[in-house]
DNA sequence: ATGAGTGCAAAGGCTTTGCATTAGG
DNA sequence: CCTAATGCAAAGCCTTTGCACTCAT
């Protein structure tokens, strides 16, 4: 799966009329390596290659292909990781010392009964979801013994 | 316990060198009587004796003090609501149409279940947990229509 | 009087946008 | 060729900050 990644990307970028150009393969590479959140501003650190206003707006292009999945935090940047469509349903824990958000998953038994408890209210609220989120937010193991 | 919140945030502002002022106690109101997340430009609009440095400030120092938490989705806003110690712990559905977020509880036992399984995926990760977020994101039965 | 709170205006800082140029199919 | 993509710079926009004034203790 993960060796067909890029002939993933491709088509799903094709599918919006989008082309899977040099800089947007980077970025996928980029975030592929990371295996974590990764912020704009940490790509763009020693690659000045790179224009900012790119970053962004590929970053974008890709999050409406369904490529990349941005996720807010209380830090002041976004971070950008692959969508979970190409990785694996998982969540964060999110470090309110250094922002660090690192991933994580829960047993399948305990995610299994959530998912089930969730469409239940959503249904009940008359809620289409999309997607859910579930985050830790704490201190990290650095963060936590300064 | 709603009736004695005025005490209570009173206790904690003190508690943190800090005066339970009108504007506060104004800004505690809102937040009790929206009984939902709401975002500063709605606080704003319809009063202007407030202003909007002081808002942000406000909200600051009682985020700090407990009394209101933060809430960041994908919005352009922050949104805000009693902090939980105030209220009881609950979730969020998250309108990516029209961006308001509603509150909404899950069943004890998965809660529980849920809790457990976060712990012992924290400490495997040495992961100092402060508290959890789960947010449902999708359409609301508004936007979902439309 | 002394420090917190307030209000106005200006600055900050991440992100977005305009526009001319380049490249891919 | 024709449209998407790129890069630089400038603008946007929520939020924060500076500073002088007011208020409560």
């Amino acid at each position: 799966m993960t060796a067909d990644l890029d002939t993933l990307v491709a088509a799903r970028l094709e599918a919006c009329g989008h082309r899977f150009s040099s800089a947007r393969r980077e970025l996928v590479d980029v975030l592929r390596r990371a295996g974590q959140p990764v912020r704009i501003t940490d790509v763009l650190e020693g690659r000045p290659h790179l224009a900012q206003s790119s970053v962004y707006r590929n970053l974008a292009v890709l999050e409406t292909a369904g490529v990349v999945r941005r996720i807010v935090t209380d830090d002041d940047y976004a971070h950008y990781e692959l969508d979970e469509a190409l990785t694996e349903h998982h969540h964060h824990l999110i470090c309110s010392g250094c922002g660090t958000v690192t991933d994580t998953t829960l047993p399948s038994d305990v995610e299994r009964r959530l998912d089930d408890a969730l469409h239940e209210i959503a249904a009940d609220a008359g809620f289409v979801i999309d997607h859910h989120r579930l985050d830790l937010i704490g201190r990290c193991r650095v963060c936590a013994a300064g």
